[in-house]
DNA sequence: TTGCCACCATACACAAGTGTATGTTGTTAT
DNA sequence: ATAACAACATACACTTGTGTATGGTGGCAA
């Protein structure tokens, strides 16, 4: 069950390309453009190489896109578990960190345009629809156990859940004009009743 | 201040198409892939016709998608005006109007998808950018108008129009896997405290 | 050193989209 | 009935992207 790809020894650093730069790559095209917009010859572009590159990597352009829906469920998957796994403090503390979380940072935003893309492609696409759909569960599923572990009981908890999944995609998606910090008011919010 | 369009008089009925045929075409295309999908012949295809239409309606592309945003922005502001004119009802009762809008009909999907694609767009655009600010604005200061006619401080009012709006675009773009109607319980979750 | 091979460039044929210039048709006005 | 015009089709030149076939280059092993 190895992976089938011969790479080269680890001596040469980082001077060729690999599979991953174009996925990469890719990511960025996918958070400006949308799906439509990840097309080869401006990624070669972007690179600094040609297509000439991307053709040895992958088959065609439909490959780079399962590879791009696999890429995003695995890392999407990875941050979720770590999370899971560093059940350091009370699940209340927990809950108001992951709505502290960075949101207007670069990175944050790149994330965001990646994702929005993402679903607006999964309405197209049976497999994009799979991986959102799945994310989405797992999402979904870590937010209640929070809530359970809080005491409260199985229904409310999902309901809480999906009020902060709610609360910290539109943080995300809506443009906030007077951008108030909303985190902790909103942490009290969804504590209280 | 009348139309400088010298439209013809009202004898054919449908056989020609109009500028807002190409617009309405537009929507459904951007629905599916973005505001990069947006092409003049394939939409000329869609529409059975070629693009010596599309050039007589339209200037260019550029000009095509500042008419899609035009329009985005007039039907959106009449979506909430005219909500906000059929006050019939109480506040609470018109907010469990609003959490009980549709979002599975094909209408519904439809107009989500739009403005995903539209949000997407907005990352990179400024026109865009502009109009999903506005009509956030709009709808935000709706809500939290409606909050505070049921009593509440306008700083709760805000936070509470926030939290509504969230879990309406929720409801449209996360994929919850046991199609749990939450919208009379989100209602509660939002009034009670 | 030489031969292999991973990696990329180059060249070619093809498809699809853009803009423009111009031809064609049905309708309205006189 | 015929000139005028709105609305669209057609043809052309151009650009951009795709996939494939093939050529070139540097490093590593023997």
């Amino acid at each position: 069950m190895a992976s089938s790809r011969p790479r080269r020894a680890d001596t040469t650093p980082a001077t060729t390309l690999d599979a991953t730069a174009w996925v990469e790559g890719a990511f960025d095209v996918l958070a400006e453009g949308g799906i439509d917009a990840v097309r080869i010859e401006p990624l070669a572009k972007r690179l600094g190489v040609t297509r000439g590159s991307f053709y040895w990597h992958f088959k065609d352009r439909e490959t780079l896109h399962t590879a791009i829906l696999k890429e995003w469920r695995k890392q999407q998957s990875y941050r979720i578990g770590s999370r899971i796994e560093s059940q350091s403090c009370a699940p209340d503390e927990r809950l108001k960190q992951t709505l502290a979380l960075p949101n207007s940072t670069p990175r944050a935003k790149r994330a965001a345009a990646i994702e929005l893309a993402i679903r607006l492609w999964a309405g197209h696409d049976t497999n994009a629809a799979k991986a959102v759909k799945h994310i989405d569960h797992v999402r979904l599923t870590y937010y209640a156990k929070l809530f359970t572990e809080m005491g409260l009981a199985k229904s409310e908890a999902r309901k809480r859940a999906f009020m902060l999944y709610a609360a910290l995609l539109a943080q995300a998606y809506v443009f906030t004009d007077s951008e108030t910090d909303v985190s902790a008011d909103l942490a009290a919010l969804l504590v209280r009743p």
